[in-house]
RNA sequence: UGGGCUAUAGCCAAGCGGUAAGGCAACGGACUUUGACUCCGUCAUUCGCUGGUCCGAAUCCAGCUAGCCCAGCCA
């Protein structure tokens, strides 16, 4: 599977601008001067992996890859308070699931503290570094404005009371936010990020690996670029908002004795219509309920997707079909069905199935009689064989495939036209039967002993074939069709109250549909297609053998246009 | 209003001084034992706007306009 995967959706991936300034980086040596092309990908374990991650999972594995280099995956978890352990071992599973694979190279930013540790101290002894007794509220009112510089009263702290504050911070003698490491840079920066950033807070929280042992924790701004250049990473690819940040990614690895030099660039991050992809707001959805955690099919989450259907290639190819740039950009939906469709096309076994079932009886076939066809199970790749199925007397179809009044260009069951179905027989539709409301309860029709298996050896031209199932030998099974979660078109630029975009349709669950018998037994057939309705997946998480449960994983393409 | 970034079709996106690739969506049509799939066709005289340079500009220059990011002891 993962081989597949792989080979599947590498030769799509497309050169890209960073492409473009890696060539450049290695045409002209410099600080690459004999290295090979390295990458990192680092999630913070703070939750679940969506699909935007998939892009940055892509891009930086996807570089690494086409440069014959290697791409870490690094937990950066510099901030014990947003942390937790549970969400480790769920982003290597998902990461898998895309079919990468880092080998060796897994890390935690938190093995690095000590070294952190010390380049701080070799900032301090530079006196590019100082320790700041402002309380968080000073420091934002001292960070001036647009034109006017930031205050600090400590920056001409002399070195040796900075060390040793510092000192004092670690071995835990302040209590948290009584004093910070502050980076000496431009108080009168136009970037903000330059005005002497925080490089170091004192936090007394437990961390998920070091427990007790720190007190104190590096900011991002600081901690990254050092990971970056400990683990001899070349291009740290992350996305745009980080481009503000970057002067002072480079200060930070032009002015300590990091081992090496890394490049850092950003793309755009990924935007999906009428998807909430910000952790803040999907852990929202989790806690608070509104779905059933973060593998609920309907979350964007790589597990959600996993669950409803989405295969790990049809997510990659998705990834490499939106490109990679710098202008900020929302994907329409409908691509990544595409891709999904795309290769369920190629890769799934079909089955039948109707999801609103009516009967249908075949008034001249014995009673008592039943007979078993042969049915390819996807008639695009023949190895794949057939499976039986069995006919009887009465059968299901689908209701809406069947109108006593037909509308224009209607080609299937109405009273006198004849249909196939699929597999079985060409039947013609005798009439129907209705109950008091003059709901139809059961449709009749004639089988032609000549077109057993669906042929018609005399030529004859059938319109519609429909699908449907033994009554007599079928299983039942409940069907979840989702739309999106949010009806807006961009529930991310929304305010804080997104809850009310809320789609009261995006779960619609459609009991007592009836599916072939076989279904569930192979654990090979994970999805399938329905006519004209869509592709389904078993639901491994809900499906017992007794009941299934199947999520729809893309939206309803119908090919037949009313009147 | 300071700093940084971006602008090519409904949505993405290539293009790098020689006359607008490709995909999705949409719309026609052919085929079909899934009204799916597949296949064929249509879909930017114009690249945010205005000037300039040039035989020639989406590409170079100047000036505008619009949008995004940055003032966490988050990442």
């Amino acid at each position: 599977m993962a081989d597949d995967v792989k080979n599947a959706a590498e030769n799509s991936y497309n050169g890209n601008f960073i492409h473009d300034f890696i060539d450049e980086d290695i045409a002209k040596g410099g600080q690459f001067e004999g290295m090979t092309v390295h990458t990192r990908f680092p999630p913070e374990p703070n939750g679940y992996l969506h699909i935007g991650h998939a892009k940055a999972l892509c891009i930086n594995f996807g570089t690494a890859e086409k440069y014959g280099g290697l791409c870490n995956l690094r937990m950066d978890d510099t901030n014990p308070t947003k942390e937790d352990v549970e969400y480790v071992d769920a982003i290597k599973e998902d990461i898998h699931w895309l079919g990468y694979d880092w080998g060796d190279r897994f890390f935690y930013a938190s093995e690095y503290f000590t070294q952190m540790y010390e380049y701080a101290c070799e900032l301090i002894e530079k006196g590019l570094a100082y320790v700041c007794e402002m309380t968080a509220d000073e420091v934002r009112e001292n960070r001036g404005d647009l034109t006017t510089p930031a205050k600090s009263p400590y920056r001409d702290r002399p070195k040796e009371e900075s060390l040793d504050l510092f000192r004092r911070m670690k071995d835990g003698e302040f209590e948290d936010g009584r004093m910070t490491l502050r980076a000496k840079i431009d108080l009168a920066s136009g970037n903000f990020n330059m005005r002497d950033p925080v490089i170091y807070r004192i936090n007394h929280t437990q961390h998920h690996r070091t427990g007790d042992e720190w007190c104190i924790y590096p900011m991002y701004d600081f901690a990254h670029p050092i990971e970056d250049a400990l683990e001899g990473v070349t291009h740290s690819l992350c996305s745009l908002e980080f481009e503000a940040h970057r002067p002072l990614y480079d200060w930070v690895i032009n002015n300590t004795s990091v081992p090496c030099k890394p490049r850092q660039i950003e793309f755009a991050r990924l935007g999906i219509s009428n998807t909430v992809m910000s952790k803040r707001r999907l852990r929202t959805l989790v806690e608070q309920g509104y779905v059933d955690g973060w593998d609920d099919p309907r979350m964007p989450t790589l597990c959600g997707l996993r669950r409803r259907g989405y295969t790990p290639y049809s997510i990659r190819d998705f990834i490499s079909r939106v490109g990679v740039a710098k202008v900020n950009s929302t994907i329409e939906y409908s691509l990544l069905e595409h891709c999904l469709r795309e290769d369920l096309n190629k890769r799934a076994q079909r089955t039948m199935a109707v999801l609103n079932p009516i009967k249908l009886i075949i008034t001249n076939y014995p009673q008592g009689k039943s007979e078993e066809f042969e049915v390819e199970n996807n008639p695009n790749r023949p190895e794949d064989g057939t499976r039986t199925v069995t006919f009887s007397r009465e059968c299901y179809i689908e209701a809406e495939d069947f109108m006593e009044e037909p509308i224009k260009k209607y080609q299937r069951l109405y009273p006198g036209n004849e249909v196939r179905l699929k597999s079985a027989y060409i039947v013609k539709c005798t009439g129907c039967e209705k109950d008091g409301d003059g709901n139809i309860t059961q449709v009749y029709a004639t089988y032609d002993p000549e077109t057993r298996g669906g042929n018609t050896p005399d030529g004859r031209k059938i319109r519609g074939t429909i699908h449907w199932v033994d009554a007599n030998n079928c299983k039942n099974a409940e069907v979840r069709l989702y739309e999106n979660l949010f009806t807006t078109p961009d529930p991310e630029t929304g305010d804080s109250d997104f809850l009310e975009l809320l789609n009261p349709n995006s779960l619609k669950i459609l009991k007592n549909c009836k599916v072939e018998k076989g279904l569930g037994d192979n654990s090979n057939v994970n999805a399938y297609q329905f006519m004209r309705l869509g592709y389904f997946c078993i639901d491994n998480k809900a499906s017992s053998d007794e009941e299934l449960v199947f999520n729809r994983s893309v939206s309803l393409k119908d090919g037949f246009k009313k009147g």
